[in-house]
DNA sequence: TTAATTGCAAATCCTTTGCAGATTC
DNA sequence: GAATCTGCAAAGGATTTGCAATTAA
């Protein structure tokens, strides 16, 4: 089980946002993850670097919170309780995921939206958004495997 | 946003599993709730009633996450942090839920396998599972809106 | 009887916050 | 120089766990 959400508020980045070290830190850390990541996953590899690329927990979590509430990540809501964040351009899209590698990929023009309007109708329900997650097994692991 | 899972173990309440007045008190109070409910509702819940009908916290935990894992409820994580459960029966399914109410219904015959089977392939992913959240606003809440 | 279950409190884990000092614009 | 950040440590909130007492079978 995972899920996401996007939020769109020019906040922050968008406006007003300053640019500093550890945001480019962090930013260009989600930019090379291929998968959803969590802060603490950041802080480690942050943290584990030799240069002074170290960030506080509490600067990557308001971070990516940031990100996340500008538009610019999607959030991930694991199983264990923590959330991870992954780097995804604006626009509905949905992800599917390898169920061993995590790696993700973004599924666009899901064609979804006259299916779930009728699925809704027959139930009486209007005005409807539909979120998809795919799990599947991606073709390295499939053959590694 | 907000996700679900289930997983299908029949250790628990299947075999093994002892019926006592709290694991009966949280089934039934489980089973009489329209929507996702979380561990802390149901201990409010239980704790008011004027009769002898707490529960202690703890108790109410491990008993909603013995029943996720038998497949006798669905999991979702709010974006708040907490997990709620609902009831609900065995096989493939989806949610669709009222964004004003919060009340579920399940969706079943989906017909999306093909339609999920194809969009993996296209990104070389194979063995797909699919996993659909719909949110709408219900009959009831659209006239009293 | 006896292994399973409960309750309570302490312990975890992830995330958020208050605040003083460091920075960006 | 002023409004924003950052870091640190303390605070929070949800969930889990250790353990002695309780209870179902």
């Amino acid at each position: 089980m995972v899920s996401s959400t996007k939020k769109r508020l020019d906040s922050w980045v968008g406006s007003g946002g300053r640019s500093t070290r550890q945001r480019q830190l962090v930013k260009v850390a989600l930019q090379s993850a291929k998968r959803p990541v969590s802060a603490q996953d950041l802080f480690l590899e942050l943290g584990t670097k030799k240069e002074k690329t170290k960030v506080s927990l509490a600067t990557i979590y308001r971070t990516l919170k940031g990100m996340a509430e500008a538009g610019l990540a999607d959030t991930f809501s694991q199983d264990s309780g923590e959330t991870t964040y992954l780097l995804c351009d604006a626009g509905h899209h949905h992800h599917l995921s390898c169920r061993v590698c995590g790696n993700v990929v973004d599924i666009r023009d899901c064609g979804l939206d006259s299916w779930a309007s009728r699925a809704a109708k027959i139930h009486g329900y209007s005005n409807v958004e539909h979120r998809v997650e795919l799990i599947g097994t991606c073709m390295r692991c499939d053959d590694a495997g």
